[in-house]
DNA sequence: AACATATTCAACCGCGTAGCT
DNA sequence: AAGCTACGCGGTTGAATATGT
C-alpha cells in the first residue's frame, strides 16, 4: 500500500494561482495565521486546493517582504558559499538571505547561477574536473595532518565525518586573485580538543603542516584564512596544496585529521578574476 | 512571420521526520 | 513501541516566455 494521500486528489484544483485565491489566502492568514494547520486551511477559506499547495503559495509567494528576481553580487557569493559548503540544503541557504525562498534560490542556482560561475560551455568538464583534482589532492595527502591550537596539536579522535562536514570541491581550474571568503558560520567550525577540553578553531588560529620529511620541505603554518589560499591557489609554492605527513622538523605532535574535517575549514573561492 | 529550441520559474510530488495518540 | 498525520524539504515537471533560425 502505497501513502496515504494528504487531500482528496479529485476535488483539488491545480496549477496556476488565480488573483482571486490569492487574494483569498493572503487575506485569511493575515486576519488569521495558518491556525497550524495547512491542510484544514483551504477548507476553511473555501479553496478547492491542497493544503500543501497553499503553504507553498503563502511561503513563495504572499508572504511579506518576499523579493523576487534580481539577485544582488553579495547574495551571489552567500549562495556560492554555502552551496560548496553544505550542498543543495536550500533551506539553510535562503534562511541566510532574507527575503529569499528556498525555492527562488534553487531555481536561480540551477538556472543561471551555475552557468555564471562554471560557464555554460564547460559545465561539464569542469565539474568532472573538480572530481579528479578533489581525488587526487585527496590521495595525496593521505591522513596526517596537524592542526595547532593555541600551540597544542588537537588531537581529534572522532574519525567520522560530522554530517555538516562537506567533501571539499577543489577548484577545477588555478585560480589567481580571487577573493577570499568568509569563514563559515559557527556551525561550521570545527572542533578539536586535547586533553578531553575542547576548543573551537577560529579563522585565526594556527593550522600547521608539512612536507614528507624526506621530500626535505621545511614545515609551513598558516591561518585557517590563508589555508583557503593554499589548497586553492594551486601556486608553484603549494602545488596542489597539501601533503601532509608526519613531520621530522621539529614538529612532533601530528595527529590525523580525516579530510572531511579539513575541508571544513575552507571554502572554494568564488569569483576568480582570472581563470588560467 | 512561423516555427523550433532554450530558458525560466511556479507548482507539484514524494520522502524523511517530528509530534501526537 | 507502533501507527498515523502533517510539515518541511529537495528534486522534478511543465506551461509560459524568450530567443534563435
Amino acid at each position: 500500500m502505497g501513502r496515504a494521500p494528504c487531500c482528496d486528489k479529485a476535488n483539488v484544483k491545480k496549477g496556476p494561482w488565480s488573483p482571486e485565491e490569492d487574494a483569498k489566502l493572503k487575506s485569511y492568514i493575515e486576519q488569521h495565521g495558518t491556525g497550524g494547520n495547512w491542510i484544514a486551511l483551504p477548507q476553511k477559506i473555501g479553496l478547492k486546493r491542497c493544503g500543501k499547495s497553499c503553504r507553498l503559495r503563502w511561503l513563495n509567494y504572499l508572504r511579506p517582504n518576499i523579493k523576487h528576481g534580481d539577485f544582488s553580487e553579495e547574495e551571489d557569493r552567500i549562495i556560492c558559499s554555502l552551496y560548496v559548503s553544505i550542498g543543495s540544503r536550500w533551506s539553510i541557504i535562503a534562511a541566510q538571505l532574507p527575503g529569499r525562498t528556498d525555492n527562488d534560490i534553487k531555481n536561480y542556482w540551477n538556472t543561471r547561477l551555475k552557468k555564471k560561475l562554471f560557464g555554460k560551455h564547460h559545465e561539464k568538464q569542469q565539474q568532472q574536473q573538480l572530481v579528479r583534482r578533489g581525488r587526487k589532492i585527496k590521495s595525496e595527502i593521505g591522513n596526517s595532518m596537524a592542526i595547532v591550537f593555541d600551540n597544542q596539536v588537537i588531537n581529534n579522535n572522532n574519525n567520522n565525518q560530522s554530517s555538516f562536514l562537506p567533501e571539499l570541491s577543489p577548484a577545477a581550474p588555478p585560480y589567481v586573485n580571487y577573493q577570499p571568503l568568509q569563514f563559515p558560520s559557527n556551525s561550521q567550525q570545527l572542533f578539536g580538543h586535547t586533553d578531553g577540553v575542547n576548543h573551537e578553531l577560529s579563522r585565526t588560529d594556527t593550522i600547521q603542516f608539512g612536507l614528507d620529511g624526506a621530500s626535505n620541505q621545511p614545515i609551513t603554518s598558516c591561518h585557517v584564512g590563508e589555508l583557503e589560499k593554499v589548497v586553492y591557489s594551486n601556486t608553484p609554492s603549494f602545488d596542489d596544496g597539501l601533503q601532509f605527513s608526519s613531520d621530522n622538523n621539529g614538529l612532533n605532535l601530528i595527529n590525523d585529521l580525516d579530510w572531511g574535517e579539513m575541508s571544513s575549514l575552507i571554502s572554494a573561492p568564488l569569483y576568480p578574476s582570472t581563470v588560467i
